[in-house]
DNA sequence: GCCACCGGTGGC
DNA sequence: GCCACCGGTGGC
């Protein structure tokens, strides 16, 4: 298909800005889905992508995210913003990559970090992940400014263009804010899932021993046969949460639940009656099937760019959380 | 056998 | 519908 450019843009949500953390949101820029052709015309892309990497200053400091990689064709792009709009991306790299050497498709990696400027809501690229866990930390109490960058030599403000653009080469997600980063010695990991999915990524975490945390639960487990690996740690420095697609077609619905039997109001035991369970089986595939009809451009009434809605965003219960955390990691 | 990846489910 | 958690498994 013809593929959309979508800008991004941030839409500020009803509510008064007043206190509020962060909303984070994300694009997702796929443009098709062709489910034969793993690769395709995109390779020109990865140019576009090495390009728009030199220019925006990346170069020295670039991590290990940096464009080494040919067959970056798409990006996956997550970020976040507060009330005026500091937002935080990550790209990704194209999720159908086609490596040589394994037939089994790779899921696509994180391939840039970016932030967006809560005056200008430009965005601007954040040179490897470390930074970028530092400043979603705190993303909520000080947003992000194209002054930020000076953290890392870099000479920015607000005049100067944009760092990257929604070109629809990339996907964009929606990333949490305010996620602690990892405590020394620990990863985190953010792993994403190939489109169609029944989820979008999973977050793990590795220990300084090198064991691989999936859960909460798994942490507390290490903790127990890990004490000296848990000094002055708690819950609140491990988050599983993980950044949403934009394009929530990405990841496959959940079919819908078959219609619970009906539990009449009286105490009687009801039959069994397999056969009434035909309606719902057929509405389960009308749904799957609707997917597609995201397809058609999205007309915004604000004068936004089409395709790009602004996720809602819970503040309160961002900032409820983020009180729980704190609180917790007190203890 | 390991593990990266995915699916499913229960709870909210 | 979302999320946390964990089981299953295919590919190595």
């Amino acid at each position: 298909m013809q593929s959309r450019s979508p800008k991004i843009t941030i839409k500020m949500g009803g509510k008064r800005p007043d206190m509020t953390p962060p909303a984070v949101k994300s694009i997702d820029e796929t443009p098709e889905k062709d489910q034969s052709a793993p690769h395709q015309g995109p390779s020109a892309l990865s140019n576009n992508d090495r390009k728009e990497t030199d220019e925006n200053a990346l170069d020295g400091s670039s991590s290990e995210y940096s464009s080494d990689d040919e067959d970056k064709n798409k990006q996956m792009v997550v970020y976040d913003h507060s009330l005026n709009g500091s937002g935080v991306i990550k790209a990704v790299k194209n999720p159908k990559s086609n490596k040589p050497r394994s037939a089994s498709k790779k899921p696509p990696e994180v391939g840039a970090f970016t932030v967006q400027c809560a005056n200008c809501l430009k965005w601007r690229l954040i040179p490897d992940q470390e930074k970028y866990e530092v400043i979603r930390e705190h993303i909520t109490d000080q947003p992000f400014l194209c002054e930020t960058t000076r953290q890392w030599n870099r000479v920015v403000s607000c005049d100067d263009p944009t760092d990257i653009e929604q070109d629809g080469t990339r996907i964009w997600a929606i990333d949490k804010p305010d996620i602690a980063r990892p405590p020394p010695g620990w990863k985190r990991i953010l792993r994403l899932r190939n489109e169609g999915s029944s989820k979008f990524a999973d977050v793990y975490y590795t220990s300084p021993t090198g064991a691989k945390l999936r859960s909460l639960p798994d942490v507390f487990r290490y903790f127990e046969s890990h004490p000296e690996h848990s000094q002055g740690l708690g819950p609140g420095q491990f988050s599983f949460q993980i950044p949403r697609p934009l394009e929530k077609s990405y990841v496959k619905k959940r079919p819908a639940q078959m219609a619970a039997p009906k539990t009449p109001e009286t105490l009687e035991p009801s039959p069994v009656e397999p056969l009434a369970w035909a309606g719902p089986a057929e509405n389960l595939n009308l749904q799957l099937a609707e997917p597609l009809s995201w397809a058609g451009p999205v007309e915004d009434k604000d004068g936004m760019p089409a395709y790009l809605k602004t996720p809602e965003f819970d503040f309160e219960n961002q900032a409820a959380k983020k009180a729980k955390r704190d609180e917790v990691n007190h203890l």
